[in-house]
DNA sequence: GGCCGGTTGAGACTCGGTATCATTCGCCGA
DNA sequence: TCGGCGAATGATACCGAGTCTCAACCGGCC
């Protein structure tokens, strides 16, 4: 993740907040995890500027934020345009999904509901390549 | 809604929720809207009933899990057919929307990505024909 | 009617997230 | 380089959603 990911001042805890999801990877994670790994790596930062930091991050657009299907709110570092992502439910990697036919779909549930759709959530939950090769 | 909407026994709590979330019309509603519209009506139901309750009817169909952007988690009365839904941001109205189209959007994402795509969950958000029509 | 086991509800608990507020520290201007 | 201002921090209290426990209750079958 770019380091200049956050408007404002540039602090130890939040460049620590960003180092930490660099260094996950491309899983999803939650605030709870972010808390455990800066314990676990013995680096002191509150819980409440984790959360603040991730709201950052959430505008900037560093992150977004996923809603897994057992209703848990996790994050995952992504690219800044619209797009969505498919989560890997048995390793929980994730992967970005260009909008691209969506708007398909979006104009023509229009048409059909009547509705003005101004926004959307698409999320898609599956295997990614590993896993399947892997033996379950 | 129907009020055979449950697996199990038929007790006065059960259908006091399932009369309450039919007496709510089309608009997506909390657990905790349905604990106020409860104690509001002067019907006794236990905190963990509704919770409980919410979930059968979760697993029977009768109701689906809806994510709102501001990560609060809202249900919906519903057919029990795979489909997703649109919601009104400004009434909360919501309606469903078929399947439909949103296959070839899962293929062409299993053809870029070569994750194999199981499930999916689509979001959508805009203003119903209602209040579109209604000045702001 | 009586019994059995599923259901209920009060309340304690957990956990994600927010609010508060005194303290700290990044950063800009001199 | 230094000082000061205001943003950021973090400890703590708080809140609300959801879960767990367990004794009491009651629906439905015999």
């Amino acid at each position: 993740m770019r380091s200049r990911a956050i408007d404002g001042r540039l602090t130890r805890p939040r460049a620590a907040v960003v180092n930490l999801i660099a260094a996950r990877g491309s899983g999803h994670f939650t605030a709870g995890d972010l808390a455990d790994d800066a314990r676990r790596r013995g680096v002191a930062i509150g819980r409440a500027t984790i959360f603040r930091t991730l709201d950052l991050l959430l505008v900037s657009g560093a992150i977004e934020r996923l809603d897994l299907p057992d209703g848990e709110h996790a994050y995952v570092a992504c690219r800044a345009s619209h797009h969505h992502h498919v989560v890997c439910t048995r390793c929980g990697r994730a992967a970005d999904v260009p909008d691209g036919d969506l708007r398909n779909v979006v104009r023509s549930v229009e048409r059909a509901t009547g509705f003005t759709i101004g926004d959307h959530r698409l999320e898609l939950y599956g295997t990614c390549p590993d896993c399947e090769r892997a033996p379950r």
